[in-house]
DNA sequence: TGCATCGTACGATTTTAATCGTACCTTTGA
DNA sequence: TCAAAGGTACGATTAAAATCGTACGATGCA
């Protein structure tokens, strides 16, 4: 139940990008990976963990006294609803609208385009 | 001269785009828009507005006793920044990425699915 | 065995965003 | 003409996010 709307924020993206991209994970280590593009006490990204551990953001087991934390949410799921409330957000939930200004915009290479054009044909084939 | 990199927050977001949807406002007219989605105390837009305005995110034409307040970057320059930012935090900066994630998760409809393909055929046909 | 190191806990504190209360000026119409 | 209605100004306050300081328990190794 519950299924929570609960929006991370920028600092809890950071962690749980970290998480999604090296799996579960002690403080020390994401705290590393933290401060390679961002200088933060350790104390604080403890606390943060820790919060969202509360939250119910993150999992840890804490049978070792160096506690190893997880993220609960897949990464898709968490960026899909992240997304979808951008889209709704700025651009009227109007996913043509969206892609017509990121292409537009400059910020998608001829491969990116092809590979759009792709995935375009496969999901009208799949679709019928 | 600074050029910043300012992003807006939520409730400057809400204020800018109905400033861009209407036109220059005054607040009593954003205010009451604003009202139709969300609850707020007049001063409380009034201020935030008078912020935005020292900010310089906002214009104003004090001409009138009933100040006009107009939004300084275009719609189009403010949400493709915003945009950016998300496709940089979330996606590695990869347009294609993003989409792929957008269209089999939003499930577009077919009509907009068309819409994409077209932009993508005016795309690669200007840019040869 | 004892002390430097590394870990967690957790109560502040700081920073930023968002909101509101109150004062006071203008306009307007009965 | 004067009071109600509607404006602006602006200092506080509240709420939320992010950060840090300090205390103290585990561990390990000279």
């Amino acid at each position: 139940m519950s299924s929570e709307k609960a929006e991370p924020t920028k600092a809890e993206l950071d962690i749980l990008t970290i998480l999604w991209k090296n799996g579960p994970s002690t403080v020390r280590f994401v705290h590393d990976q933290l401060n390679t593009f961002k200088e933060v006490n350790y104390t604080t990204t403890l606390k943060q963990m820790q919060l969202m551990a509360e939250k119910g953001m993150l999992s840890r087991d804490e049978r070792s006294m160096k506690h190893v934390y997880e993220a609960v949410e897949e990464e898709q799921k968490t960026k899909g609803l992240l997304l979808d409330r951008f889209v709704d957000h700025l651009y009227g939930g109007s996913a043509s609208n969206l892609v017509m200004q990121l292409l537009d915009n400059k910020k998608a290479s001829k491969a990116e385009l092809d590979e759009i054009r792709a995935v375009l044909d496969q999901l009208e084939k799949g679709n019928s």
